[in-house]
DNA sequence: ATTCTTGTTCCATATTACGGAACCTTGTTC
DNA sequence: GAACAAGGTTCCGTAATATGGAACAAGAAT
């Protein structure tokens, strides 16, 4: 099926090539490999440095791409960091706890799971990566929600609802406002069969060098496996969180928990 | 002044709008933010989306970018990673010694200069960043050959040579790959006044989290300052090695040199 | 049910990208 | 120094494509 702007698949094949190429790569070769003439390529290699995305080095007449690619994927960078700096911690806190781990990131008004970890007892849980989950009725998205602005809480509250999912479930806005201010009091949140009959859960945040929340990270289990140690475990997981915060460039000194 | 493929410059303007809107963009505002009729947007957005550069999310209809733009620019970041992990190091280390340190790539069989901060006794010497050097008879070079396998040790050797430098140069591809195994063993490669009449060097690897060598790291200086602490420098600059590998996520139970 | 808004599709045509050929530059060989 | 080779660059007639206005489709709001 034919492309809708061709020439714009025929740039990003080049670009690619380019990429991939280990010293920059040359109008020839790029004509060899591609199958396209040279006066082609040179066209669209011209184009590409004219937009700032390509270079030519001035002796070897190579062609490179050049750092502003960067500038397109800041958020994917932002997303990665928070990833790489978080997985070994994911690692050890489901070795130890032998329950599930999760990384979360708040999304539209929802919590996105961006990674998870899962322990020697887990058992099927829902969740997955990619997968969107309610902020009002999870530990994950509680801690998300707790550090934005009461505005932001309401206008995503008034776009997702509270709706019930258990009986424990927080329906009422007010309630859970007032609630929020506990969760960042405690620096955890509690999920104590809220969002799903039989499992809890506690999650603390992710603070980047902003000091902005950029993630949760939250360990899950069936209730009656979590709830003899919750205290423990709460402790455990504000430790991560805050090992993680600090592999981000976290300044500690503000948002310390009072202990 | 027209750019040589006026829908590519479109379609990047269309890619940085995109880039820059934090939940994703509409057609509709794209193309009022743009000063673009619909229908040119909407084809430009299906095109990035059947490269895969681009994602509809179906509920809300809007436009984000995916991470496969992360795929053009891997060399960047590993790059970046590189250098920035070393940089304090390297400034650390020539401030300590007071003579120059470089930060060196094995590119096409060949030590490429990345990076250099020269201490308060340097001397002219013909490092330049961009350089490249031998790899037989530096000592970076020898540290950065060290760590491949003898197959491509062979490789190397046979198309660079082993070209006499000075009197101090191995020009026997068994016996340098016999100097090899000591420095393995040693953590740390020399250069006496191998390459370069009056000038000595030691180098240690840098490791990436997969334990391959990401570059290697040396102090170099006039031999008769350089010979009176070269067991002490051998030490920093295996030091600093570790460090920076340790950053870059290199886990050291694997590779740590005996002691 | 109607209206509004936004996304999507169609297609005649204007515009652009194409690519072959020629030219230019630099390096190599004799 | 001349000739040759290789690779980068430019030109321009034209084929191919991208354009964008109009219409349509779908979903939300009233």
């Amino acid at each position: 099926m034919e492309t809708p702007v061709k020439s714009l698949e025929r740039a990003f094949r080049l670009a690619e090539a380019v990429g991939q190429a280990k010293d920059g790569a040359t109008v020839t070769g790029l004509a060899e490999a591609l199958a396209l003439p040279k006066s082609t390529v040179h066209r669209l290699l011209s184009a590409f440095v004219q937009l700032g995305y390509m270079e030519q080095d001035e002796q070897s007449g190579r062609y490179r791409l050049t750092a502003k690619w960067l500038s397109l994927v800041t958020r994917f960078l932002a997303d990665l960091d928070v990833r790489q700096a978080a997985r070994r911690s994911l690692e050890a806190l489901a070795e130890e706890t032998g329950e599930v781990v999760h990384l979360v990131v708040l999304n539209d008004g929802e919590a996105v799971y961006i990674d998870k970890v899962e322990g020697k007892e887990t058992i099927r849980m829902h969740s997955r990566i990619g997968h969107r989950a309610p902020v009002h009725c999870t530990a994950v998205g509680k801690t998300l929600l707790a550090y934005r602005s009461e505005d932001d809480i309401r206008t995503i509250l008034r776009k997702h609802g509270l709706a019930r999912h258990t009986p424990n479930t927080i329906t009422d806005a007010q309630a859970l406002i007032a609630h929020l201010a506990e969760v960042r009091q405690n620096g955890v949140a509690f999920d104590h069969e809220e969002n799903e009959p039989g499992i809890s859960c506690v999650a603390a945040p992710i603070f980047d060098h902003t000091g902005a929340v950029a993630a949760a990270l939250s360990i899950s289990g069936p209730t009656e496996r979590m709830r003899p140690r919750l205290a423990a475990l709460a402790d455990r997981v504000r430790e991560a969180g805050a090992a993680i915060s600090a592999r981000l460039g976290h300044d500690r000194s503000d948002r310390e928990t009072v202990r």
